[in-house]
DNA sequence: TCGCCTAAACCGTCCGTTCCGTTCTATTTT
DNA sequence: AAAATAGAACGGAACGGACGGTTTAGGCGA
């Protein structure tokens, strides 16, 4: 070492990657303790032990538990479905990914608890209300811009009012009611919405 | 504690009979905690210092630290609005004491917090979703049990469907969003409903 | 005496961090 | 080409401080 000039030069030195396996591990765990424990008892202990992990693997990679927890409940949304033709049908595809994760298995418990972390922990709410931007609230506004274009909805409608209308409903079954998810449930908000902009 | 006079509102313990003094001084601490820490770093030690109560205290009045979240955030609320004409305004009538404790001073962040309890715990979420049932729904449903029977509205109408309508967007900027409450949420939200029920 | 109260102590758990020894990879040296 | 080296990530264990929930002790008023 100690040799001249070069130190500014960045010698590049990857070493080691991040072991995908143990990410895996601990993502699993962490639904797995979420849908059981909840957000305000989830343990971070229990989430190494469970997945043979080592803490500091797990706060080396991730900022907060709150973001750790948010990670694991979006990684069970699936992409959000192609091909619908009608203009209702278009709007429920949005949403149609969170309510398909409600009824999956443990993902209504994983989901609620996650959003619970989302509302609780402020980086985990930051990244949350990114994610919402970027998939829900610019595809909602891209198929509303293009009905109102057409004339089959209102050109007066507010992005905020439409989105309260579209995803509320869904919080009060899934956060305040514990409910299960209807079926057809996000083509229902959807008719919705469009009926209260219909021109 | 030399001190006396207006400083303190402890007044003087009347007898084996539960304390009110202490009840109130806790659940002021209880709110304070809310505002600051949220729901997950909630600390009953904390609420105890603040108030200067035992938690033995706590813990006899309370089954849970969600109940008592609960209870500190609903005693916030209001009684509800009277001498409603308008068929919107009657249902507006029935959220806007949600509202307006969600834009009085720090009552946003205890809301929002002791929701979190309430669908993290579960015997809060019994009790909130008791209270929801004879302060929510109930008096929505004789609204439009009324109206339908006037014709004002169709008479098909879902009770669980109003409800997802009328206060989910609610819960969206309460919960999900953090963000205030525009003026005369109610209102529109009530409109909204109103407006997809009409005959 | 009885019941409610405050205060303090207690044990188990959790969080966030810090060590240790090992394994793996990219680079450097032989 | 083969071996040695340096750095990074890993599992595991431990730590101090804090918290939860319970128990004990002592004070006070009906």
């Amino acid at each position: 070492m100690a040799e001249s000039g070069t130190k500014s030069k960045r010698q590049r030195r990857e070493g080691p990657k991040r072991s995908e396996s143990s990410q895996a591990a601990i993502l699993d765990a962490v639904r797995l303790e979420l849908s059981e424990n909840g957000w305000r008892n989830f343990s971070v202990d229990n989430v190494a032990r469970r997945a043979s992990a080592s803490k500091q693997t797990i706060y080396r990679w991730w900022p907060s538990i709150g973001t750790l927890c948010l990670d694991a409940a979006l990684s069970l949304v699936p992409a959000q479905p192609e091909g619908a033709r009608d203009a209702a049908q278009r709007i429920a595809a949005i949403i149609a990914p969170l309510e398909a994760t409600a009824r999956t298995g443990d993902g209504n418990y994983v989901l609620r608890a996650a959003l619970l972390a989302a509302a609780d922990d402020d980086s985990a709410g930051e990244k949350w209300r990114t994610w919402l931007k970027t998939e829900i609230r610019l595809p909602l506004r891209n198929v509303l811009a293009e009905l109102a274009a057409k004339q089959v909805i209102r050109r007066d409608w507010d992005i905020e009012d439409a989105i309260d209308a579209l995803v509320g409903p869904l919080w009060h079954r899934l956060l305040i009611m514990h409910s299960p998810i209807p079926e057809a449930y996000s083509l229902r908000q959807a008719e919705n919405l469009l009926a209260s902009l219909r021109a």
